[in-house]
DNA sequence: TCGAATTTGTGCGTATGTATC
DNA sequence: GGATACATACGCACAAATTCG
């Protein structure tokens, strides 16, 4: 016990062994017994390391059969490429389909509800003013990838045809179609990335394990006069999709490293 | 125990307090006894629930001390802007200063090493080539705020003056304008976003709590040719750091949404 | 179909170490 | 030194899910 507790030692050693193929994606580990006998430590601390590693997405434990190498499925790459003319938009999405197969979604607007604090702040309006919820879930090849849930201000689109993102004539369009359909032209997007674990309910609607590492990504869309159209928090599992930018560099500035 | 476990139902129950702000931050949570007592439930219990809300980087537990709800330290905002000539870039990050105070960092290149698989797969060379590797700690009015990590062909700049980041007469200066001393115009970066924790190396060097979870980026500089002339590792804490991308919206594409 | 064995998931009590006050 | 509180570790019990004879 002199410098690093049993439980990180183990999970260390189980990481890097996994790492090394000791055991094939998917394969079954010894059970929990089996390792604490090999270990030679409490069966709790093998648990305990094992959750560590189920957090970190690499494990994967079932109840009644056994804790496995998780499958590093085939993962969706989200692009945002600033680069040249890509359009990296679908609702409270970026650019899917760079890479994988049929990219569609789920919508359900959840009608017009009053901006919580951190949406109305995000959005330039005052809490309490109404927005048009919807909350979707994106699929790819039909299996949930990500989900997200937009808020555009009630005030933006009320009394036109675009007003629900999933109703009218523009149903299911992005933002920026339907906004360019009422005169408003969205110019960009700006996304506040953070680490994350997905909740229960965000676990089950993606079928994946609670606590996954996740990014939760606080997307806002504004328009050439400055001001918010939409803002949308995203969840993308890791292990479901990977995220890029693609970024240009500007040359001459005061790079000061 | 109808629907969640117990410790899940008071980890949440704890976070909904803290979010309602019944404690301030900075301030003392209830022994671990008292709340065991107030809950009706064990001592474990209680601990488990507080482990969870320590990964999340919301609580902090102090040894002998306390659990406390962890301070939002002023975060330092990373902007990585494509919109119009700013420059985002730094040795293994990107633009600083954007907030916040003094912004300068330390670096130790460790020399010449050969390539990981990994990093010669990023940098397209073949694994074993030779790279110059050069770890940086960035500072924000002197306290650390991340970590990078990077790698720069050894073809690339062997036999230049500016072979080592740290040494030469750009000494300190960014990847961009050193390339451009020996006549490589970089021109764009792809960055890979992924969810992680902080391991216990990274938290000692960073200040904070093992575990706390973090942003890993993968980015990646091109020159003008294609290839790739720099790689690096970068370890952004949620605590420390945000991460913010503005993206252009580049009107009448396939948003298919 | 049933039931037993296995394995994980959850919960409790306790002991020891160590840092803080 | 003593009291308090967290960190780690062990042992046990039971529930739930799965597997298999």
């Amino acid at each position: 016990m002199s410098e690093q507790p049993t439980y990180l030692r183990i999970a260390g050693d189980l990481r890097q062994r996994i790492a090394d193929h000791e055991w094939a994606e998917g394969a079954q580990l010894p059970s929990r017994a089996q390792l604490a006998k090999d270990f030679g430590v409490s069966d709790a601390i093998i648990r305990r390391a094992q959750e560590l590693l189920i957090a970190e997405g690499i494990l994967e434990g079932r109840a009644g059969s056994g804790t496995y190498v998780a499958e590093q499925r085939k993962r969706l790459r989200m692009t945002r490429s600033c680069l040249s003319g890509r359009l990296d938009e679908a609702p409270g999405g970026p650019d899917l389909g760079a890479l994988g197969g049929m990219e569609t979604w789920e919508s359900r607007s959840d009608g017009i509800v009053p901006a919580p604090k951190q949406v109305a702040c995000r959005l330039g309006i005052a809490e309490g003013d109404y927005c048009v919820r919807t909350a979707y879930e994106h699929l790819s090849d039909g299996k949930p990838v990500y989900l997200s849930t937009s808020w555009e201000p009630y005030e933006i689109t009320s009394g036109t045809l675009v007003m629900m993102p999933d109703g009218g004539p523009l149903a299911g369009a992005g933002v920026v179609r339907r906004m360019a359909e009422i005169g408003i032209t969205v110019t960009h997007a700006v996304e506040r990335s953070e680490p994350g674990q997905v909740n229960a309910e965000e676990a089950n609607l993606l079928g994946i394990q609670r606590g996954a590492p996740c990014t939760r990504i606080e997307r806002t869309f504004y328009g050439d006069d400055g001001r918010a159209v939409e803002t949308a928090d995203i969840v993308v599992p890791a292990t479901l999709c990977e995220i890029v930018y693609e970024v240009p560099v500007w040359q001459g500035s005061d790079s000061s490293d």
